[in-house]
DNA sequence: TTGAAAGCGCTAACAT
DNA sequence: ATGTTAGCGCTTTCAA
């Protein structure tokens, strides 16, 4: 065998506890998976793993055994923060259970996502987790079929049934508006995010019923779609300030277009909130961090993130239990950036 | 192509390749390591390999063959943009060989990192890489006496040599500092980031070095302590802007601080870059998203990422390289953020 | 409850 | 170049 192991005292297997503990290692196994052994033998194992610091080979209990104790998370970025929160979460769901997290991105190429899962799945990992996936069609069918324990996070309608976990999108859109509306705003534009998503879409929606519900009739010059990115968030407020009747409020659907909102409310020479008012939706942690800070309609990402792996762990345990969504309530975060309009600026 | 999977191509082995080519299963095992094999038989067992569909058991590979194909990425929080850059490189060093990523964070618990680096190169990952860690001293010593592959990424300055890749922050602090002093800037105010990190201290020191070779006189007033996040760059920005005889410019020893000083400039009524200019540090993808798009010393994030998994393979296939730590150049980028003092704002 | 024995799927010596 | 044969460290029958 190649393995030198001129350094590495590591090597310690369950037949060295076996041999020190002076029982055979099919016992030191059971000790380690809880099953029935004398308190007595598994007390002297124990005692035996501790002294000679045994780490048990990942790789030996999963060939054997059939699970890796790792479940893989499938993202298509990490530099946007909103994954990292999620991210987060799942790291935290998954630490007191010792289980690993395999990280894939797939931004680099399109369709990528088909490829992995299949080698993910093959025996990498024991679940699948997918946040804010796309493309989702192609292998969401294969790993359906194939039973593989998987829940997507952040996503919705795509015509059938898949286990997922996601935020109360619609709710959310529909609290803010009404938010601004109780302060008194009238005219509130609001930035979409990707409407090719559909927690875009549901936002908008929260955001036509609060309007509607209230009487305040639906302007569509006050609605500009935006992508979740900071310069269409820009962009789109220029446009919206610029309008012959101005808003006194601008909802944008994540916090990093409400920060281009703000750069081009600022930009003006207009005051926040004074001037404009600025509702964000996240509430990723740099919400907190601006000046001011930002109201915004908070989405549990991290919670989402633990969540996920709750849900995903019963598929592990239970491949046919029944398909659910959970959806997480949002919640409106009051700070700074919002405050009732200045009557003389109505005109 | 491959996978016609009306049934899940679940159990198919090397053997079952082996007797679909009708070649001995280790001759299989040598196609897939692309060890010597006729080019006939090879052909014959890539052609059988496509049909069944083939994907090959990374746990069995490990545990044959020592090398789990994984490597390791300790980092204490994603929730950094800096840090989700860095990945992505590493990430895109890793697609093309095959090797996957593990990824584990250590925010939640001081120390924490320790127990991981145990059980991780117990047998899990192949190599480690340690982003900015922290308590690093705890193990280092550990992986260096196992002689497990490892690379620090951003960090020095631990009093012994260690394998790392990091930027040349201090030819950072005195290229950016240099730009603004040939800008005509005099007086130009520094926030610095955590100090407890080498390069933070390396950027102080640049910044310093270019003042002193301009000629300029050093003012401690000028420098303040920040920890490169947000609000505390806009507390320190507050204090310089308070100066009786304000700066020109500041300079910020990371993007995330620069947008708190920006922020602070604003709120006063003042113009970037008209009456302060703001120079940045890394280069995050939000700095070219910002208004007015952020001037900065870039940091090559993404390539840090992808030289340390290079230099990662080194040890790995060659346990005894020479440690060596790699440094790679930052550089200016110029945007909209910086431009000469107006004379008249001198006095 | 416990031990013995049979693999999990693969790599790598060892032959040929 | 190719086949044969041991294991890698562990989980799981199967007996006892």
């Amino acid at each position: 065998m190649a393995r030198k192991s001129l350094v590495a005292p590591q090597d310690i297997t369950i037949f060295d506890v076996a041999r020190e503990a002076d029982v055979s290692y099919s016992t030191v196994s059971r000790v380690i998976n809880n099953k029935g052994v004398s308190a007595e033998k598994r007390e002297r194992v124990l005692r035996a793993m501790a002294e000679l610091g045994y780490v048990a080979n990942v790789q030996a209990r999963s060939l054997a055994g059939g699970k890796s104790h790792i479940i893989g998370l499938l993202v298509h970025s990490l530099t946007v923060e909103y994954f990292g929160e999620i991210a987060r979460g799942v790291d935290d769901a998954l630490a007191p259970v010792q289980y690993d997290l395999m990280l894939y991105t797939t931004h680099r190429r399109k369709g990528r996502e088909s490829a992995y899962v299949t080698r993910l799945t093959r025996n990498l990992v024991d679940g699948l987790l997918l946040v804010l996936p796309r493309n989702a069609e192609d292998y969401l069918e294969t790993l359906r079929h194939r039973r593989f324990p998987h829940v997507l996070v952040d996503h919705q309608g795509l015509g059938f049934e898949v286990p997922s976990v996601g935020a109360s999108n619609w709710q959310g859109g529909y609290d803010g508006t009404r938010y601004l509306i109780e302060l008194g705003h009238h005219r509130i534009g609001f930035i979409t995010g990707d409407m090719a998503l559909g927690c875009a879409r549901d936002r908008l929606v929260g955001y036509q019923q609060a309007l509607s519900e209230a009487g305040l009739p639906f302007d569509p010059a006050l609605v500009r779609e935006g992508d979740f990115l900071q310069p269409q968030g820009f962009l789109c407020a220029n446009e919206l300030l610029d309008l012959a009747e101005r808003p006194t409020a601008i909802f944008a659907s994540n916090d990093v277009s409400a920060f281009g909102v703000m750069e081009a409310v600022r930009n003006r020479g207009l005051r926040i909130p004074e001037d404009v008012s600025i509702l964000g939706f996240d509430d990723i942690p740099q919400a907190a961090q601006v000046y001011p800070a930002l109201t915004t309609v908070r989405q549990p990402l991290a919670e989402m993130g633990r969540t996920a792996v709750q849900l995903l762990f019963t598929y592990i345990n239970e491949p046919d239990a029944p398909i659910k969504r959970i959806e997480l309530p949002t919640e409106l975060i009051v700070r700074q950036s919002c405050q009732a309009p200045v009557i003389s600026s109505l005109a």
